[in-house]
DNA sequence: TAGATTGTTAATCGATTAACAATC
DNA sequence: TAGATTGTTAATCGATTAACAATC
């Protein structure tokens, strides 16, 4: 595959765009819509510009047809390689509570390349139980599963105590990423990737808009009372 | 309280960084730490620039102290107050399922100003169990606890199918922000504060930095084998 | 005081947008 | 062909950083 390794890394934002039109053109083509799209059809659902739309995807070789588009199935493709969705990736999940549940049983990440092969928690009420197909382990079992199924990725759903010393045994173990649910930094060696999902960032938006909205006249025309 | 509501809209990645400072300087501050940091001490942890973050705290009304620094304590309040986490606000969840209950259960939530009021799920096996202290209540109840509790957000937590139906009810009940965890695209009224939480971006970025380690030699120096 | 740290203006950088030529 | 849409260069805009004066 003349995949040429020289590439620059791409932007977290970029990425992040390129996700979006991985789903609006991924659900576009589900129905019998024609299988082009416009750029500017892309921006308008997202709310962008479309000389950007444009721009995003010529950065990771797609070329459209001009009077014509895109066609939906190149940039679907594109993106996948670009991401790494292609390949296939073992991950574990550390933490059988709710979340750790929820994110077991999520089924597009099949479709990402992420293979979920084993959960281990430290309570042994649940060691055996099934989730999502997988058994749960305890601890102890962590570094001979991440050893012997060549495990890349662990997804930690655990409380911020033991956050730190279980990303530490990942480590150790040879997991190169870390998708971290707790509330919590992680320290970790500077090649290990590590990408701390922190919910309440979210919900600090949401208030903040609430917040306006009670408050004052936040917006330029009154609207209905 | 004089609180100027002339304030234009803060952006995004502004209040995003508002809430890792808060979290930085929240946690920093459990210990015996000094009750003063430097610009320079939050930006050392946040791998960014602290003029930047002189920037921040300025555009929100904190003032530093030349040689002692930002006392935590005016840090802290000035963003709890900006965000609006000293207000209370009521919320339901849609959806009893593995997310919902992890939701529920966060005990952050309070102490940002969100209160749980109710679990609404359209599965009646489900009616009546408790999460989190609050009964799961059958979908024809939505309207109703909207309205007599003055509910403004709205947490969902359902499948892709029922969320824009469940959203146009929300909407029409009154509730003025959405937090979708559903994956799909809401269609809402311009008033309607929606923030959707896509999981998979997050993976993406992953997926894409476990691929270059995969393929290439990414980084500049080669590191262990 | 001397010196550490803030506050703020100016310079730089990068990302977005506008303009328009190229294309089928 | 005419015209819709892409591709790309140039201009703009905004965000970040650098420089340095102000302060206690």
């Amino acid at each position: 595959m003349a995949d040429h390794s020289g590439e620059r890394l791409l932007k977290h934002a970029l990425l992040e765009r390129l996700m979006h039109y991985y789903y609006y053109v991924g659900q576009r083509g589900e129905g019998s819509t024609p299988d082009t799209v416009a750029s500017a059809e892309i921006a308008r659902f997202l709310n962008m510009d479309d000389t950007l739309v444009r721009k995003d995807l010529a950065a990771i070789g797609v070329r459209g047809y001009p009077r014509v588009g895109f066609r939906t199935a190149e940039i679907v493709e594109a993106i996948r390689r670009v991401l790494g969705f292609n390949d296939s990736y073992r991950a574990v999940i550390i933490g059988a509570g709710r979340l750790g549940g929820a994110l077991a049983s999520y089924t597009d990440f099949t479709r990402l390349g992420l293979h979920i092969v084993a959960v281990f928690d430290n309570d042994p009420a649940r060691y055996g139980s099934m989730v999502s197909g997988v058994a749960v382990q305890p601890m102890e079992n962590l570094e001979s599963v991440v050893a012997w199924r060549a495990v890349r990725l662990a997804i930690l759903t655990v409380p911020a105590g033991p956050a730190q010393s279980i990303a530490d045994r990942l480590v150790r173990a040879g997991v190169q990423a870390i998708w971290n649910f707790a509330p919590t930094a992680l320290v970790t060696p500077p090649d290990t990737v590590v990408r701390h999902e922190h919910i309440a960032v979210g919900l600090a938006e949401l208030s903040y808009h609430l917040k306006r909205r009670q408050n004052g006249p936040p917006e330029p025309r009154a609207g209905e009372g």
